[in-house]
DNA sequence: TGCCCACGC
DNA sequence: GCGTGGGCA
């Protein structure tokens, strides 16, 4: 690769920018019309697997495009592509690093494309630049509110740049979020989308660093020109991908979604990653030995009801000792693998056959609690600042909610008292602050009833009465002071089930009582909220017609299953297309209220963050004297995030820890 | 690697 | 209904 030409190189760019038009043909993959050799060719005459993929998927690949990719590592060449950058009022770029944890990775690079079919790779270091130096020389173009930036997976490429200092105000454009908003439960992976998208077929990764395993190399590893094809063409599809997303936002009515909410929260929940929650380790590692003892304790009295060792995990071997061994005798039949059940379900009812049963359930939950959360979280602590960096999903829920791993935050136990011991371990930054957790009340079944205009439902949320004793004095036909506990819970049940599109099966289910009864409360449910189950049948309906459920926001997911011949997929379907404007809606909902109170934070200029979301339930990081303030904006930002037929509730309260901040 | 189970909303 | 993750086979 030779040094670029910068005097022509403005002029290059400015021309491609100039002409740039979206490609033709973005469904079918046509193999490239060109015979024009590629510029470069990195890997020989055919050694890698380019005419292969070529060849059998008959996607373009770079051997066949005619693209001007330009390495960038002399100041001049630089300066020219600055010079490029400012003069384009949109920009493509991706980072190139050593591995794909942010808090710890190194920055080998950031290409960029300002036009289709070109592209710039800069190192992140050279003869005429350190890496801080580069990113001070880029910093303006970043910091420009007028520029448009593009990059697929924005959350990533921002979090690697804002550690090292740089500051971000252009507009954002991340491709995969818009792909996410096009197609949510198609992959959003680049590669993917250059071949769905623009019948292209990238440079595979494992060209440059190997295949998977002890051998493979680290971006890190190689020569900076060697990088060059392949990261320019990631930010060159990047940009093609770009031209290609921006009309079908619109054709989907997705641009409001896209502009309003889902671009600013992806900056917002890469700062909420960055910030972390702080996690006491200390308190885990003793209550992690505690688990053991007891695991241990249980584990020999099991063994010893047992009269033999055994592994207690294994559903093959402790089903035997159970039904064979100590005889207990079961109601259930085999599992299809001809293997005995031993479920909690089935645990749980034969709990007082035998000491050893309720040894078992209670060693499962303790082993679980440790395996999955007390010894894991520790070890998830970033060493340098003493918190855990969650990741936060915004592409991947089919309905429009977050996801949340390595932690995943969004499943810390709540409901058992020994679950509820890890939840003291997430605290505040320090003595000054507090947590501040403001939750909404019964979101989704407000949502169901702002969206069905069910008087029942809505004057019980209007009223603000105890939505499920009130459903329970409708279903029940008694008033609601004559509530009990077992009519609120099943009255509870069916409130569930709505939501779920969940028919008699399933709350007999979820109620353990015959599927007769389960029906006849059903029936006496849909007697008194007519409307709801009108709803839930339009819901169905609309599906049919347009082919897509779609919430408050306008988000769709599409449900072509609605359609199937079979009858299991087609009711998982209709269920689906219930469900999804429900659980959709509550994630616009609580979507808006992030970017509202962030804005809020920002315009107050509070030192309180916002650090964890948990699907109906923000948390933040405060400190002592921004609590009543705070609070006041939460409530602004939360309770008026949209305007429904139903008032949205916030609860919030506050604590040294997590578990006392409910 | 896929399946089952269990945790959250 | 929507997820993530641990552990077995």
């Amino acid at each position: 690769m030779e040094d670029l030409e910068f005097r022509t190189l403005a002029r290059r760019i400015l021309g491609d920018a100039a002409s740039t038009t979206a490609p033709a043909g973005t469904a079918a993959p046509t193999p490239a019309a060109t015979d024009e050799p590629a510029q470069l060719d990195l890997f020989g005459g055919g050694e890698t697997g380019g005419e292969v993929s070529e060849a059998a998927s008959g996607y373009r690949t770079a051997k066949d495009t005619s693209t001007d990719y330009q390495l960038v590592a002399t100041t001049e060449a630089l300066d020219a592509l600055i010079e490029a950058l400012q003069a384009s009022d949109t920009f493509a770029f991706d980072t190139e690093t050593s591995s794909l944890d942010v808090m710890t990775t190194q920055l080998v690079g950031i290409s960029f494309s300002v036009a289709a079919e070109s592209g710039f790779w800069v190192p992140a270091t050279c003869a005429d630049w350190s890496e801080q130096e580069l990113l001070e020389r880029l910093q303006p173009v970043f910091a420009d509110a007028n520029k448009e930036a593009i990059a697929h997976h924005f959350k990533f490429d921002y979090k690697v740049l804002a550690i090292r200092g740089l500051a971000f105000h252009n507009k954002v454009f991340d491709t995969m979020v818009a792909h996410y908003l096009i197609q949510p439960e198609a992959s959003h992976k680049l590669d993917r989308l250059a071949e769905t998208e623009l019948g292209y077929a990238t440079i595979p990764i494992t060209d440059l660093i190997g295949k998977a395993g002890k051998a493979q190399k680290s971006m890190a590893d190689l020569p900076v020109e060697s990088i060059t094809e392949y990261a320019c063409e990631d930010a060159d599809i990047t940009f093609q991908l770009r031209q290609v997303f921006g009309p079908r936002l619109t054709e989907v009515a997705a641009d409001e979604l896209f502009q309003t909410v889902e671009m600013p929260l992806v900056k917002i929940l890469a700062d909420m990653e960055l910030e972390g929650v702080r996690i006491d380790s200390d308190e885990l590692n003793r209550y992690s030995q505690e688990l053991g003892k007891q695991i241990d304790g249980l584990t020999a009295k099991i063994h010893d009801h047992a009269g033999q060792e055994f592994n207690i995990d294994s559903p093959k071997q402790l089903g035997p000792i159970l039904f064979e061994t100590l005889e207990i005798k079961a109601r259930v039949k085999k599992t299809k693998t001809g293997q005995y059940p031993t479920g909690e379900e089935v645990l749980e009812k034969i709990k007082g056959e035998h000491p050893i049963v309720p040894a078992v359930l209670r060693y499962r939950k303790l082993k679980k609690l440790k395996s999955t959360y007390v010894d894991p979280l520790p070890k998830l602590v970033n060493v340098q600042s003493g918190r855990v960096h969650t990741t936060y999903q915004q592409t991947v829920a089919a309905t429009g909610r977050l996801s949340s791993k390595d932690p995943n935050l969004q499943n810390i136990p709540i409901r058992t008292e020994e679950g509820r011991a890890i939840r003291k371990a997430f605290i505040p930054r320090d003595d000054n602050h507090v947590l501040l957790a403001a939750d909404y009340s019964q979101v989704e079944l407000r949502i169901a009833a702002a969206l069905s205009k069910d008087p029942g439902l809505v004057d019980a949320f209007v009223q603000g009465h105890d939505v499920h004793t009130a459903t329970a004095a409708k279903v029940f036909q008694v008033e609601p002071e004559a509530v009990d506990r077992g009519m609120r819970s099943k009255a509870k049940a069916v409130n569930f089930g709505i939501l779920y599109g969940q028919g008699a099966f399933g709350l007999a289910q979820n109620l353990g009582i015959p599927r007769r009864e389960a029906k006849e409360i059903i029936d006496a449910y849909f007697v008194e909220f007519a409307q709801l189950k009108a709803f839930t049948a339009d819901c169905v309906d609309r599906v049919r017609e347009t082919g897509y459920a779609e919430t408050v926001l306008g988000r769709r997911r599409y449900l072509p299953d609605i359609a199937s011949n079979n009858a299991t997929v087609r009711a998982f379907a209709e269920r689906n297309a219930v469900n999804a404007p429900i659980q959709g809606s509550a994630a616009d909902i609580i979507k808006v209220a992030m970017v509202r109170m962030q804005a809020a934070l920002n315009e107050h200029q509070l030192n309180a963050r916002m650090i964890m979301q948990v699907h109906d339930e923000l948390v933040f990081d405060v400190p002592v004297d921004e609590v009543a303030q705070l609070e006041g904006l939460i409530e602004a930002a939360m309770a008026d995030a949209v305007t429904l037929a139903v008032p949205l509730v916030v609860d919030m309260s506050t604590g040294q820890n997590w578990l006392e901040a409910h």
